[in-house]
DNA sequence: AGCACGCCGACT
DNA sequence: GTCGGCGTGCTC
């Protein structure tokens, strides 16, 4: 006997999860993972689509109590069976559950009829409405009532609001279905994010000597049995986007469908109006601001083969071609690539197997490749194709590494050293513009006391409360607040004060050295609000202003032609994170920076601040020499066994209960260390996660690090059997990440 | 989501 | 007692 988990297809979150059927005896052959069947469901055994998510020989429930499945719905949907075999693969490669994995996968099934938009409407004239309201309030239908004096002043009513809002259920509105004094109904019409239409249509332009040798190479590889994911290592204007337009282009002249993956933040309007421009209707945009509706459209006209080129964020991976072609990876060492949520996959890896799977090529590009995908080029493992000459031959950018150590011995204390300082002069003279980032990532501008050195903390969180403007101390991940403080809490002393180094203070400290100078700032404060990003970009490519400041979102991806000058305020705070990639991290975002500075006619000039000028991510950036870096880094990272050296994986155990979460942790610890003694693997921890604590529920983490990443699975999978029958876990929650 | 169950106020 | 509205909980 064969018996199959099942998850419904029905949308609410109540349902999310499996349930079990038997197979039939005539479907035993047949059944297989991922398969859409037909199931009798609830008391009323309503017949419904599910999904096959699990088939075990053993009953996890009562018999007696189990049904059985009905049938097998012919695979008429294909692209979404590849979609749910790629979900059984997410599944063991990053330790999620099924349900998640399908999830992320289908967004489309579950979370599209819960925002489904669906209406109520009187089904009658206002005055039958208002009799009928007073019937019902002089009988004992009060819910009803309150129902129908909704609809007399507001005509549409969201059904989901109104069953939150009004308290109604559905047992409240059946009746007056029934009864035919409303109407639930529900439109479906194609939501457009951007309307392309009144969007000239453009040539592509000539590829440059370069760019065409380049394409020849792919064009190459393309040609071979099986071919190599092609990784392109071209730096910053050297021209990635015309190879890979030509590349869409040929695909789809081919008949064929692409997918293309662009960071979240450099989904600009101008990114979009470049393919509405050069595709037409052919394509379709997602970004994580449209609705789960508009998402849901948009996959859809993909499934229907409405549109081939598909351009949005990590999600847009799993866009349902039936005839996919080709994806296309900008960017490709973007941390947004990697998923925080279960399954925490990677879209490069995830994107490799898709492509493998429906037998379509994988480009990706940059001009810091990841270490993990330059290593994979050197090996042979991807087709390196190297684009070196820099568009139009504009020389690079003259660069500055200034030592601020010495600008303190040299007394001064501000945040600008005189070097920058000059050089913004020169710029406001010659009617130039700067543009000057600080690299904010994982740091806050803390408040802490000199004489200690004691940092304030959120109560609840554990992460160092930020100053504003207001005077007010913030906490970034619950929104605790609280007063400035006048002493410090712990010793008493009264020099406390804020560590100056938000991009708020640096705007200021501009506007009082420049008083002339119109100076933009551009961070999460001033890009909430919507449209307001794009605003700030669009005033300052009009030279609305002449210095723009921000935190590193100004760095990537945008076009200034009048900027000759980039100024990195302080290099080495994203230097500082607690992370084996912060020095990948610094080298790609300086090296992004300086490649902003000189793109139009006139010639560049970047200027690095530092408290540590002779680090090697600091001198390769300077140089823009990846090769160099990569080196140094390598070495690091074999040194300590950091991928892509070995393999790393993370468990992340959270609990409300800190004694039960350190016991469990030093047990889980122990018990890896037990079954892992004959690989020898490397067991670091447990320790506090970085952050350490969110809305009072506790977080640690444990490492571990092997050469051999099965082994490091062989490990996981017989962890979290361990985790499923040992019931001192059942109040923590167990997360696996693969680093 | 959709169904049965059971509680509670109103009326025979 | 009984009837019906309406919140609650379960669905293999």
């Amino acid at each position: 006997m064969i018996y199959a988990d099942i998850i419904v297809d029905i949308s609410h979150e109540k349902l999310d999860r499996s349930f079990q059927y038997r197979v039939p005896k005539e479907l035993e052959a047949e059944i297989q993972l991922g398969m859409v069947v037909t199931i009798p469901f609830g008391n009323g055994n309503h017949e419904r689509k599910g999904y096959v998510t699990g088939l075990s020989d053993k009953p996890a429930f009562d018999i007696s109590k189990m049904k059985e499945l009905h049938g097998i719905c012919s695979s008429e949907e294909t692209t979404e069976e590849r979609l749910i075999a790629l979900a059984a693969w997410m599944k063991n490669r990053y330790g999620s559950t099924m349900v998640q994995a399908l999830k992320t996968v289908l967004p489309v099934r579950e979370k599209v009829k819960a925002k489904e938009k669906r209406y109520i409407v009187l089904n009658m004239d206002a005055a039958a409405a208002e009799q009928l309201a007073a019937e019902l309030e002089s009988g004992r239908c009060k819910a009803r009532a309150r129902l129908v004096r909704a609809l007399l002043k507001e005509k549409k009513l969201d059904y989901t609001k109104a069953s939150r809002e009004l308290g109604m259920t559905a047992s409240v509105i059946r009746p007056l279905v029934d009864q035919g004094a409303v109407l639930v109904t529900q439109d479906e019409v194609y939501r457009m994010p951007v309307d392309g239409s009144d969007i000239p249509r453009e040539q592509l332009s000539m590829l440059t000597e370069t760019q065409e040798a380049a394409l020849l190479q792919i064009q190459e590889e393309w040609k071979q049995e099986t071919p190599r994911p092609v990784l392109i290592h071209g730096v910053t204007g050297s021209g990635k986007t015309q190879i890979y337009m030509k590349l869409i282009q040929q695909t789809v002249n081919e008949g064929k469908q692409v997918i293309v993956l662009i960071p979240e933040i450099a989904l600009t309007y101008q990114t979009v109006r470049r393919f509405y421009g050069w595709f037409g209707d052919k394509v379709s945009v997602l970004n994580s601001r449209l609705s789960q509706g508009e998402r849901y459209d948009q996959f859809k006209r993909a499934k229907r083969g409405e549109i081939q080129i598909m351009v949005g964020p990590r999600s847009a991976l799993f866009t349902p071609f039936s005839r996919l072609g080709l994806i296309i990876i900008d960017e490709e060492h973007e941390q947004t690539y990697k998923s925080e949520n279960s399954p925490r996959y990677h879209a490069r890896e995830t994107a490799e197997y898709r492509a493998q799977m429906e037998n379509a090529r994988l480009v990706m590009g940059s001009a810091t490749p990841s270490l993990e995908a330059y290593t994979k080029a050197k090996d042979g493992e991807y087709r390196l194709v190297k684009l070196e000459a820099r568009y139009e031959d504009r020389p690079l950018p003259e660069v500055t590494v200034v030592d601020l150590r010495e600008e303190l011995k040299n007394g001064n204390r501000s945040i600008l050293s005189r070097s920058l300082k000059t050089a913004v002069e020169r710029r406001l003279e010659r009617g130039e513009q700067s543009v000057l980032f600080l690299n904010r990532r994982g740091y806050a501008g803390f408040v802490s006391c000199r004489s200690c050195g004691e940092a304030l903390k959120c109560p609840h969180c554990d992460v160092a409360l930020t100053e504003h403007n207001n005077g007010k101390l913030v906490c970034h991940y619950c929104g605790y607040e609280q007063p400035r403080v006048e002493k410090c809490p712990m010793c008493g002393s009264p020099y406390i004060g804020g560590f100056k180094a938000g991009t708020q203070q640096i705007e200021q400290v501009l506007r009082k050295t420049f008083p002339k100078a119109r100076v933009l700032r551009m961070d999460y404060d001033t890009t909430r609000t919507k449209g307001s990003y794009e605003k700030i970009l669009s005033s300052f490519a009009e030279h609305k202003a002449d210095i723009l400041v921000g935190t590193q979102m100004i760095v990537k991806g945008h076009d200034f032609p009048d900027v000759t000058l980039v100024g990195a305020i302080a290099a080495d705070l994203s230097l500082n994170a607690a992370d084996y990639r912060c020095a990948e991290r610094t080298f790609q975002l300086l090296t992004q920076a300086v490649g902003r500075s000189g793109r139009g006619r006139k010639a560049g000039e970047a200027i690095i601040q530092s408290y540590h000028p002779d680090h090697y991510s600091i001198q390769a950036a300077a140089k823009q020499d990846y090769e160099a870096f990569y080196q140094e880094e390598m070495a690091y990272r074999m040194l300590m066994d950091y991928p892509p050296a070995a393999h790393m994986l993370s468990v992340l155990a959270s609990g409300e209960d800190e004694k039960l979460l350190e016991q469990g942790m030093d047990y889980l610890a122990k018990f890896v260390e037990r079954i892992s003694g004959k690989y020898r693997v490397h067991v670091i921890g447990p320790a506090y996660a970085s952050v350490g604590k969110v809305n009072d529920i506790y977080r640690k983490v444990l490492y571990l690090k092997h050469k051999d990443e099965r082994v490091l699975q062989d490990i996981k999978n017989k962890t979290e059997k361990y985790i499923e029958v040992n019931s001192g876990f059942r109040k923590l929650y167990i997360q696996f990440d693969y680093t």
